[in-house]
DNA sequence: CCAAAAGTGTTAGCAGTACACCCATGG
DNA sequence: CCATGGGTGTACTGCTAACACTTTTGG
């Protein structure tokens, strides 16, 4: 009973699947794209892919992010291009039935980005598009006529619930803003996605109080109206201590 | 570029890997198997094995886990048998040079138990054994002589890591706890886990204050010495709030 | 001037820390 | 009687929620 007979083991293909993560208008957004052949033929269905043999899962997944969105993900296991866009492991999902026709078991990975210009497809521009979460959970899961296909609902709500909790206790919020942004853009990116009300006066607080949350960048902005608000980059701190509070409601 | 083109893909063997933690004389340990074959013939290794081809991955790791140290898993995703023991997904590692044999992915999953009788390993007496965590991450990983073969030193470091935090913000604690327990035995649980010492004082009106953490059993106890303690039970409660605090220094 | 968003000050209340103190048992 | 661990009371402190108030822009 060894626990590695390399000999006999039963065949598996392994997959990424991505949750990308944004905040456009307010709103908690996910990144789909529309399935071209069957199984799902015409849902849509999370981003991901094949792993190749000589990749790691990480590496995997920055390659189906770049290819379907252009984004350089910063994974913070390995140092190197940082433009923005936060990438880790979500879950793994391995279901026998998952995939109807074999044995699939898919990496998930969660990425959260800043706003971006408009979703490429390789190129299939109306094959891909931002949805909000809230619209794609109501629609149900792989049974429901509307659904995400596969178990992707599944995994889209687990990497939801993954960044509603992590953003209280780690800087990870300031990945969904642009490289400079105002106190008042970051606390809608909380508002949003945890889908609350925050006061903006205790809000801009305790963000400044908190050190190496924020650092000033130097300039102002008014894009959002009224008076001009201090531009700031993400600080050096990764956990919060104390944490942001989620409201109980 | 299909992301599911089932004729072609790279052929995977899926795997479990179990980090098993209890509290043992007042020290978080890890059940360890001994290698019986190459690569890293014995060596200490994680217990864990091959998916089977119909099963599920939690269903593998419960699977494990009954061979390993006859114990049944309570998966929270799956309503059933609960005997103490906690099982929940860790994270999966793919690196393409973690197995030197063939490629190799391992779904890792953490097991919280109560203190157990004594390990048996299929009836191999010998080859398994509980050790402290600290004396397992200190020999270092497979590069150094005693370390832990394969990259078992990284995965036991992320379930002791998991562990650590989750005993925070939910009552987990409790799953290395017998059924009745006392509060004392609980804060001895946090501390070694922790590394800690932690006020009786504070600790007894913090758990027995927060709703639903723990219910009277009704009983008492003097196993620990001194005046007779209250025993309880778990109570319903997954998620402690506010969260228990661990200090910082 | 008015609306809107950015910031600052103030207060009441709550939760955590530290520690004095009492309780109930075994030896 | 004393050591040991269980359990309660209390003062102090820091964080948070709530909200009054001032600042600085655009229209």
């Amino acid at each position: 009973m060894s626990p590695y007979d390399p000999s006999a083991f039963p065949p598996f293909a392994v997959t990424v699947d991505l949750v990308v993560l944004t905040v456009r208008r307010h709103a908690l957004c996910a990144l789909v794209v529309k399935r071209g052949e069957p199984p799902f033929q015409g849902r849509w269905a999370l981003p991901g892919g094949f792993v190749r043999g000589d990749e790691d899962l990480a590496a995997a997944a920055a390659r189906e992010l770049a290819e379907e969105t252009g984004l350089c993900a910063h994974d913070p296991g390995r140092p190197g291009v940082d433009n923005g866009a936060h990438l880790e492991q979500l879950a793994t999902y391995g279901d026998p039935k998952r995939d109807p026709r074999m044995r699939v078991v898919s990496v998930a990975h969660l990425v959260l980005a800043p706003d971006l210009p408009a979703p490429r497809a390789g190129g299939d521009a109306n094959s891909a598009r931002w949805a909000p979460v809230d619209e794609l959970l109501a629609a149900g899961d792989a049974e429901a006529p509307g659904g995400l296909a596969f178990d992707h609902a599944q995994i889209l709500g687990d990497g939801v619930e993954r960044a509603r909790s992590k953003i209280e206790y780690s800087s990870l919020a300031t990945a969904f803003c642009p490289t400079e942004f105002t106190v008042g853009e970051l606390r809608r990116v909380y508002e949003a996605v945890w889908g609350v009300a925050l006061d903006p006066r205790n809000f801009h607080r305790k963000v400044t109080g908190t050190p190496g949350f924020l650092v000033p960048a130097g300039g102002t902005t008014t894009r959002q109206g009224g008076r001009p608000a201090q531009l700031f980059r993400a600080g050096g701190a990764t956990l919060l201590n104390p944490p942001m509070l989620r409201p109980e409601v």
